[in-house]
DNA sequence: TATAGCGGTATACTTTGGTATATCGCGGAT
DNA sequence: ATCCGCGATATACCAAAGTATACCGCTATA
């Protein structure tokens, strides 16, 4: 209920509108955030593993984006206690709930794509 | 008909996607391009217009960005004969249709917002 | 004992993005 | 004549983002 109103009143007003469009844009910007969160979107995934799915990433890019989806609550990192330790990312919920939005943006990209194609 | 195989093929070809999805992204991402394309949604503008909707821009900025969109096929840039010479802003129809893809954002990042709040 | 894989960190550097400030040519109003 | 608004551009600078390269502690395997 308050979710649809505060989703209804950020839509009418400007101000909010850009900031909560800035807040989805804020978590998937940077050259490398698509390609980590399209890598888990299959699959939970180990750190190696992501990077050879990636192979330009350097480890400390790797590293730094991943801890940055983890603070925004995107990824959830997991700690086994084996020997040694082994370590798993996976998307959250609301991590895997992204892919709607990304679908959009690819269907309007490749849309986008096409008529301004044509006008050229 | 066309679209609608390459929309398909590139959902589920990981490397179409990231690409076409980034597509999307780079013609939204700076720190302006959002306030610009928000302050456009409304009405078509003159530079000037812009530039007080937006108090913080500077001239060499707006002015890049407006290139920038203008070159993306966003922003139609319109000059009118009069002396002197006026200058209006407005969003192709392409441009426009970023609407939508602007609301899912939204909409993911109020309920991102809470679910991550909710978790803390 | 040496080598390789895992999951990273440290340091230094370059590149890109954005800011600050000043200025321009044009024409209309005072 | 002078100043103001329009629609910008020029130059210099600063900060954020990303790269390159080397290394770390741990353990299993050869």
């Amino acid at each position: 209920m308050e979710k649809i109103i505060s989703i209804i009143e950020a839509k009418s007003c400007p101000i909010h509108f850009v900031l909560a469009v800035n807040d989805t844009l804020n978590v998937i910007s940077g050259k490398w955030k698509l390609p980590i969160i399209g890598s888990l979107l299959f699959d939970k995934r180990r750190f190696t593993e992501i990077q050879r799915n990636i192979p330009k990433i350097t480890p400390r890019m790797l590293s730094k984006e991943l801890k940055d989806l983890e603070l925004n609550g995107m990824v959830i990192r997991k700690v086994f206690d084996t020997t040694p330790v082994s370590v798993e990312y996976e998307l959250s919920d609301s991590g895997k709930s992204i892919a709607d939005v990304l679908d959009k943006m690819l269907e309007w990209g490749i849309k986008h794509r096409e008529s301004t194609i044509s006008r050229s």
